[in-house]
RNA sequence: GGGCGGUUAGCUCAGCGGUAGAGCACUACGUUGACAUCGUAGUGGCCACUGGUUCGAUCCCAGUACCGCCCA
């Protein structure tokens, strides 16, 4: 059956796929030959609930072309795929689904209830994006699937493996390392989400604001000079104030304002620092503290600070050791818990008078007027300025009003509000605006684990391309800031972390001395409650039973009968409370010891989903169990990744590996930039401009999609996709196809079967393409050895098209009816083989589709040895030779149609002077050249005939008679022009060798190019400036 | 404000010391032994600007302008 016109991709790849997939040819390790590398490469993990978009599409396909390029060689090859439980996204996805159910929330069902639900919800999204990656080709080995989850308590059945607890022992291993530590800091704070999330995951968004200018009166009624001056130091103000001016783009932070603070060398208000001002609507005195930070010349210069609702005030606060009252709850709603107002700010008094405190206090004092609390951030905000306005604190500007009615005019005082660009964060998952909250939360101290992966860089153990990434790479880390690894969420690795009650030995009173507590005794300790009061003591084991131990250890200090109490685990810190009070309660009317408990309860709160995949590569690979995947594929090649990426995971992942098996992860970490539409835009649902890969594949195959990503992978390079372009590389498969269905038509594939050594040829143009084929296939490897995909693609593209199809295949066709036919189907057999061969990593599809349908094939295309053709193949007589075919035809065609001789016609052409060399060209390749230039004979004369067009060639010169044809001007303007460009040549040419500083500094090679080059053009010219003067006789 | 990059044909991009390239678009012609998802020929460029280094700069260096991206 005769092949179709056109490769039918829709028909074909699913087939291919299966085929594939059937016959494991991308099992780690299929098509190794022995004494080869290995080459691995992890898959970045998709969101498992996401669906492919055409970053992922780009960054899997340069993936593959490497995966698949390494497998041809031989190489003992790993792609690993998998997907991350992506905890925010994943939880958020979950919640969306059950409300639009109607189903109860996750807090009506309970943490456990809501697990599975996430976990259903996982294993319905999971295929999606898996498929996906099959359909654009993904030689993954697809039976090493990993998921950042496996193996968690409470996965369901497949959901086995051991990567929960791989996270878990890096966890326990830092914490004891002391790389993992506990503390109230402030963080990001998602209100929606009600969980810390990282930097990263913020995005700062300049938004329309404002800011408010309020007064902050000095205490006792003092007043100072305020004095203004301009540049020259001359005073433009002073006037007697008995406040300071403050500016604020968030007023309801106010409330929990700890002091004011001005720039050390900020002349205006340095009588007055170190007094106190009153808080407006508060009944507190804070002070003004000079500090670095604020910026004299913006505003007033004068800064409150807030420390538990900014991230520079928080520093200020640090460093003037201020009390950080926190405002709100995890709602972002003003705090309505703890003590009522009046108390609650007289304990601050007495703290802010020198009372020693704790930060576990500070944190309980609620500092909300009873008037705010419970207020949304927003409405509390409108509150605070309308209060602020009534009571006379705003400053104010003088307006003047001229009554429309009467035309009378008067002055009204209005308050200062500036409108005002300012910088709000934004949660990306979210899009709510973070809070800055401090709250307790687990850190990974990274400035102590940063330097190893700044070195593995330094000293080349691991590249990054393009190397700009290495400078965004070191600047980030020699800048890192500790990492926030807790999420107040329910879906990820809960923190193995248990806490329990502190009991200090020191609470008990052993009145008797008998080393045993009577009921006296205990009654004191539970009437004293000191323990409840107290930071709860907490220790990390992999299982409940390893703490077990550590809190038993603790225990064992205290008096008989608590040092023999049952380490017993509870839901919560209050149920702790609870049920040890009980358990007290309870003995001291038993008297039986064995029934007296300890609770302890579990950090409620899961790691960062990037604390699982900074564990990726060896997670995947079965670590902590010395597996013999983990000896051959660690570390692994390559990484490619999205340089958005680089700090979230690639510096993460550095860190990490070299944190806990000593290693780094990757040998190249391979960074590309963001996909955009044709103009560059970003990709966006509401801009419209959104491609999907899926549609792309529908529409032009999957090829055409892969060979249009690798050709627009330039290092560094913007990527910006166009469907043109898209169709354009669905028609070079196409015109590979045709090639191969013209072959099939001559019988190029009868008794064909794969051949690694070109067949000797003895036809110039056979020996000149197998030449051409050695060259494509050298650059081609080199190109992709380099990560340059865009250059092998080019390469590829030009061979098989400009080269193979453009040429070969026309000079192929007269040949097949002479006595060279047989070497010349073998070689055209061989060289559309080495055509599949060189794109299947590219365009796997469709050579894999031709490489089964013509000759005989031991085996798939998948599995083919890539070639490593010998340099002596490129021939360079014949390479010569063809050079002077191919010119001498583009010539006479060009000549032909600016002198408008119809295409059809068949001319005579006459050679007035011609070398030997020239000769010899032209015999061999007689058939060839008459054909594609369309003459009809060559003859030779002594002088060309009048009225005839002129084509010079090297060492020959053709006349072409075409008497009472041709338009005589139209021929002299043609010859006038190609005479033009030979002579801006020439002109250049000898305006560098007439330079003597030329002659002298450039190399010599260079020199010497420049003459034969400046000899060869002013030959050409002289050849034409000969026919010239022809026409100018005759016309 | 800090960091990183970019500015080359109408568009999208290569090239990065030695005569300006590709694809797409455009124009003219074309049923030539596979391919109209095609063929042949052609139009189109002060390589952002200003200096410097060099025998020679689109390419290296410095500055300017404009445009991106990341981080504050």
């Amino acid at each position: 059956m005769p092949m179709e016109k056109t490769f039918n991709a829709a028909e074909a790849e699913a087939r291919i796929s299966a085929l594939w997939l059937e016959a494991k040819a991308f099992a780690a390790g299929a098509n190794a030959k022995p004494g080869r590398p290995a080459f691995s490469v992890m898959i970045p993990p998709p969101n498992v609930t996401g669906s492919l978009h055409m970053g992922h599409a780009f960054n899997n396909t340069l993936q593959d072309i490497l995966t698949r390029w390494h497998r041809m060689q031989g190489d003992d090859t790993l792609w690993q795929p998998g997907t991350d439980h992506a905890g925010i996204a994943t939880q958020m996805v979950t919640e969306r689904e059950m409300a639009k159910a109607g189903e109860p929330s996750r807090r009506d069902i309970g943490r456990d209830a809501f697990t599975l639900k996430v976990w259903e919800q996982k294993q319905k999204s999971r295929g999606t994006i898996i498929g996906q990656l099959q359909r654009l080709g993904a030689s993954c080995d697809w039976d090493r699937e990993a998921f950042t989850m496996s193996g968690a308590p409470g996965a369901p059945q497949g959901e086995e493996g051991n990567f929960h607890d791989a996270v878990i022992k890096v966890f326990v291993d830092m914490y004891h390392k002391g790389l993992i530590y506990r503390g109230k800091r402030l963080v990001n704070w998602d209100p929606h989400f009600e969980t810390a999330i990282s930097d990263l995951e913020v995005e700062n968004i300049e938004v329309a604001g404002h800011m408010w200018h309020f007064k902050y009166r000095l205490a006792g009624g003092e007043t100072y000079d305020y004095v203004e001056k301009d540049a020259e130091g001359q005073v433009t103000l002073r006037e007697t104030r008995d406040y300071i001016s403050i500016a604020t783009t968030r007023p309801e932070t106010m409330l929990g304002d700890g002091a004011v603070a001005v720039h050390p060398s900020d002349e205006r208000y340095a009588p007055i620092v170190g007094k106190m001002v009153h808080l407006p609507l508060c009944d507190r005195l804070i002070p003004i503290i000079a500090d670095e930070y604020p910026d004299p010349t913006f505003g007033s210069g004068a800064v409150k600070i807030t420390g538990a609702h900014d991230f520079n005030d928080y520093g200020v606060a640090k460093r003037a050791n201020l009390p950080c009252y926190r405002l709100m709850d995890t709602r972002g709603a003003m705090r309505a818990d703890g003590a009522p107002y009046e108390q609650a700010v007289a304990r601050a008094r007495e703290i802010a008078a020198g009372s020693p405190t704790t930060e576990a206090e500070v944190d309980s004092l609620n500092l909300v007027p009873e008037k705010y609390r419970g207020m949304d951030r927003f409405e509390a905000r409108k509150a605070v300025i309308a209060d602020i306005n009534a009571i006379g604190l705003a400053v104010t500007t003088l307006i003047k009003e001229t009554d429309p009615e009467t035309g009378s005019e008067h002055l009204r005082l209005e308050p200062v509000v500036e409108a005002k660009k300012i910088m709000q964060p934004f949660g990306d998952r979210s899009k709510v605006v973070i809070e800055p909250m401090l709250t307790d939360q687990w850190f990974v101290d990274t400035a102590k684990i940063v330097e190893p992966a700044l070195d593995a860089v330094r000293t080349g153990k691991t590249t990054i391309i393009p190397e700009s990434g290495e400078k965004t790479y070191f600047h980030w880390l020699e800048n890192i800031e500790p990492w926030c690894i807790s999420r107040q969420l329910w879906w990820g690795h809960q923190i193995p972390v248990w806490y329990g009650l502190s009991i200090d030995a020191a609470d008990f009173v052993d009145a008797e001395g008998d080393n045993a507590l009577d009921q006296v005794e205990l009654l004191t300790i539970l009437g004293d409650g000191g323990y409840i009061d107290r930071e709860s003591r907490f220790h990390c084991a992999a299982t409940q039973d390893g703490v077990a131990e550590r809190f038993r250890d603790d225990l064992a200090a205290l008096p008989h009968p608590l040092n023999t109490a049952r380490v017993v685990e509870v839901a919560d810190r209050q149920t702790a409370v609870e049920t040890f009070a009980a358990a007290l309660a309870d003995y001291t009317l038993s008297q039986d010891p064995t029934q007296l408990v300890y609770p302890v309860w579990r950090d409620p709160d899961v790691l960062d989903t990037w604390f699982s995949s900074g564990l990726w590569p060896i997670g995947t690979l079965g670590w902590p169990e010395q597996t013999p995947e983990l000896q051959k594929y660690f570390p692994t090649s390559t990484l490619i990744t999205g340089q958005d990426i680089i700090f979230f995971w690639v510096a993460r992942m550095m860190m990490m590996q070299l944190a806990v098996v000593e290693d780094v992860p990757f040998k190249t970490v391979y960074l590309h930039g963001l996909v955009r539409d044709a103009k560059g835009k970003k990709m966006s649902k509401s801009l419209g401009n959104v491609i999907d890969p899926l549609e792309i594949i529908d529409d032009y195959g999957a090829d055409a999609l892969r060979f249009a990503n690798a050709a627009m992978a330039s290092l560094g390079g913007v990527l910006k996709l166009d469907t043109a372009r898209i169709a354009g590389y669905r028609n070079f498969g196409t015109k590979l196809w045709n090639a191969c269905r013209f072959a099939e038509m001559n019988g190029v594939w009868e008794g064909h079967s794969t051949q690694s050594a070109p067949p000797q040829a003895s036809a110039t143009v056979n020996k000149w393409i197998i030449g051409e084929t050695a060259k494509a296939a050298a650059e081609v490897s080199e190109a992709l050895e380099n990560y340059r995909f865009d250059q092998a693609a080019d390469t590829l593209y030009k061979f098989v098209w400009g080269k193979v199809c453009d040429w070969y295949v026309e000079f192929a066709k007269p040949l097949f009816d002479g006595e060279q036919a047989g070497e010349t189907r073998e070689t055209m057999a061989w060289v559309l083989d080495h055509c599949m061969i060189l794109l299947h990593p590219m365009m796997p599809f469709i050579t894999e589709e031709l490489w089964s349908t013509t000759g005989t094939r031991a085996k798939l295309l998948v599995h083919t040895d890539w070639p490593d053709l010998p340099s002596h193949l490129i021939d360079a007589p014949s390479m010569a030779e063809m050079t002077w075919v191919t010119t001498l035809i583009d010539d006479i065609r060009s000549a032909r149609t600016q002198v408008h001789v119809p295409a059809g016609l068949k001319l005579d052409l006459v050679a007035t002077a011609m070398t030997d060399a020239a000769q010899t060209a032209w015999t061999q390749n007689e058939p060839l050249i008459k054909r594609l230039a369309r003459i009809e004979t060559l003859t030779r004369t002594d002088t060309a005939p009048k009225g005839a067009i002129t084509v010079a060639a090297e060492g020959a010169t053709f006349a072409i008679p075409l008497d009472g044809v041709i338009d005589i001007a139209e021929e002299k303007a043609r010859l006038q022009k190609t005479l033009d460009k030979l002579g801006k040549e020439i002109g250049g040419l000898k305006g560098r060798l007439n330079t003597p500083a030329f002659a002298a500094s450039a190399p010599e090679e260079v020199v010497e190019e420049c003459r034969t080059n400046l000899a060869a053009r002013e030959d050409e010219a002289s050849k034409l400036r000969a026919a010239m003067a022809r026409l100018v006789e005759i016309g």
